[in-house]
DNA sequence: ATCTACATTATAATAATTCTAAACTATTGA
DNA sequence: TCAATAGTTTAGAATTATTATAATGTAGAT
């Protein structure tokens, strides 16, 4: 991901408007090196600390939805009680750490692909994904 | 599952005091020929409506979470909004109907097992869960 | 510069879940 | 048999995440 996308250009492109407040985000969210993952109140963190920008939360939550629709973020169900998001949109599994409640990538290579027998009658697959929990090994885990 | 097990027995069991409202719980949940699964909401409605038992929601809640942590119950994650439970407690995958959001079990041979190629240093793997989101083939998904 | 549709914001509302503390009950063992 | 006790249920309040509202602000077009 380098450096001074043109985050403009990347909006106007499906239609959402280049704002003050959108531009601090895909900055926090796109200008780095690597994909992530995050909640809202990590994101809301990061723009305050990191960035020293005061946005509102419900901007955030709005601006979230925003790109998630438009195909910038996806949502990651994990934990019923918050919703992940990634930046990295591509079709890819995830491992879980339930110690530390954090999100880590698999690549292609960590996980076979996955092979469905079976289809619904009048519907089609829309996304296959594995999750895998860990968690430390010296521990009473479930 | 057989009609009239030994719910009094399950509950004593696993050290839970087999209570008017819990063994009410089990026969809704318990007490049918096939797993399934519910929202809190399902369990709720099941019981004032079908069995005509008013149980706080409190109580409801409480004793999900009990039978969870003493493993009649499991927790799946597929919606950040909503908890689902499944009274199938064994390692299983999931379809998950986007258009209705039922969810529906996978049989043994409906995926092929999955293989890990990587390891988290010091973690080990609690569950490996696929879940398979499928929606209805005329129609603008995602 | 003006207009208009879209965005942002503070705040209120909603929804799911958990907490609290008082009343109740299953179990124990005198 | 029957208190004592620890665990359980309950109504209602509190908390948390999220969404709605409606007033104000701003980007893009003319
Ligand atoms: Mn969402
Ligand atoms: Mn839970
Ligand atoms: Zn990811
Ligand atoms: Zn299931």
């Amino acid at each position: 991901m380098p450096k001074n996308c043109n985050f403009i250009e990347k909006l106007r492109e499906v239609g959402l408007r280049p704002t003050k407040q959108r531009l601090k985000m895909c900055e926090v969210l796109y200008n780095r090196e690597k994909t992530f993952h995050f909640t809202i109140n990590d994101l809301v963190k990061l723009l305050s600390e990191k960035m020293n920008q005061k946005i509102s939360l419900a901007t955030v939550y709005n601006t979230v939805h925003a790109f998630e629709k438009k195909g910038y973020l996806k949502e990651i169900s994990i934990d019923s009680h918050k919703s992940y998001f990634d930046t990295n949109t591509s079709a890819h599994h995830h491992f879980f750490d339930e110690d530390t409640h954090e999100l880590i990538d698999c690549d292609e290579s960590d996980i076979d692909k996955i092979n469905i027998r079976k289809n619904i009658a009048g519907k089609k697959i829309n996304s296959v994904e594995v999750l895998v929990r860990v968690a430390s090994d010296n521990q009473t885990q479930k």
